[in-house]
RNA sequence: CGCGGGGUAGAGCAGUUGGCAGCUCGCCAGGCCCAUAACCUGGAGGCCGUGAGUUCGAAUCUCACCCCCGCAA
């Protein structure tokens, strides 16, 4: 039986729940210590704006982990270095980490990472693999170093990205992946079976984070891609076009465009008894959609009650 | 008290000078057809979100509350 002086040290740093499995892998692998977790501070989340922990921070404290949460890293500095880690872990943080933090553990630190680097180093990787119609993706556990996801890489694995795929079903895929990827990585780390292996910056590319407004359908591209980009949107920002001065969101599409080019970009048609869109090349049929302040529902559940949508001109 | 849309048949929606509750789809029964998600005939299905108030009379006007949703974060 292992002492717990015995046991790697970790310092666990994550926001969201993509980093959850990885996390929890790390609480339960009784090879591990976590001495603490490092969070963004609670916000305020949803209509009644309720400020809510992380949900990092839940799990963490659902073990009796302290749980830190600076406005900035460079804060708790001091307290990071009194820990004496072995190791730091990072998954989808949201905040980049200094140099001088870093440096703080023995063996640095290690960042779980949802795509293939160098490829698509940011934040919103897993949408920009699925709007890019890559065959596959990936997860990366990088060193650190102070670049933004620039450091050399320990491990990665793939994963095929599936037809029907969207930016959610992905994530939590890769999110799941990553929690026997990570543990067993960092065992191998620490034994030192495992080099880093620099990136190649010539193949670099960069995912900026979404907003809103990047949800917005523009009908003169090609249907095949905006097939790929409703489904890189959602479950966020979520696709979404004009429609008489409102909002409306197309949630899912069918995902063999049509070879119909006789309309307007924008333009919907009835086709099959279905509700299709034209696009800049070929056109698209709708198969979910939600109008602002109604729920989400069948394009042919929405067009019982808005006779006027069909022929109207979207955008 | 952040801003805004909404709650009417199983589904999606109409329905305010207050006056018998409607449409499309679905469902049930029957008919037509070689056949059908097509077509024809008939039928069932409503506490109009909840509670008060105004009124001879409220889905409709007033007040309070509950619930759903979009924005924002």
């Amino acid at each position: 039986m292992k002492n717990d002086n015995a046991k790697c040290k970790i310092i666990f740093i994550g926001t969201s729940d993509f980093g959850l499995p990885a996390f929890q892998a790390l609480l339960n692998d009784q090879n591990f210590s976590i001495v603490l977790a490092i969070t963004q501070p609670d916000k305020p989340v949803g209509r009644k704006q309720i400020i809510t922990a992380s949900p990092i921070k839940v799990a963490a404290e659902k073990n009796n982990i302290t749980v830190l949460q600076p406005e900035h890293i460079m804060d708790i500095r001091e307290k990071i270095a009194l820990l004496k880690p072995d190791l730091m872990i990072v998954a989808a943080y949201a905040q980049l980490i200094p140099e001088q933090i870093l440096n703080i553990p023995k063996f640095g630190c290690l960042n779980l990472h949802a795509s293939l680097l160098p490829k698509y180093r940011g934040s919103s990787v897993i949408q920009k693999a699925i709007l890019n119609g890559d065959e596959q993706t990936g997860l990366s556990i990088i060193k650190m170093d102070k670049g933004l996801d620039t450091g050399p890489i320990i491990a990665q694995i793939t994963e095929k990205i599936k037809p029907q795929d969207t930016a959610e079903s992905l994530h939590d895929r890769l999110a799941a992946l990553g929690a026997d990827f990570l543990a067993d990585t960092v065992k191998q780390y620490l034994a030192g079976q495992l080099i880093p292996q620099p990136q190649n910056n010539q193949l670099a590319s960069f995912a900026r984070s979404l907003k809103k407004s990047d949800g917005l359908i523009d009908w003169s591209k090609p249907a095949r891609e905006l097939e790929r980009f409703v489904r890189a949107m959602w479950s966020w920002p979520v696709a979404w076009t004009w429609w008489q001065g409102k909002q409306m969101k197309i949630s899912s599409v069918q995902s063999e465009p049509i070879e119909i080019n006789s309309y307007k970009p924008g333009k919907t048609f009835k086709y099959n008894n279905g509700l299709a869109v034209q696009c800049g090349k070929d056109a698209l049929i709708v198969k979910t959609m939600q109008l602002e302040g109604k729920n989400q529902m069948t394009s042919e559940e929405f067009l019982r009650g808005h006779k006027d949508f069909m022929g109207s001109v979207l955008g």
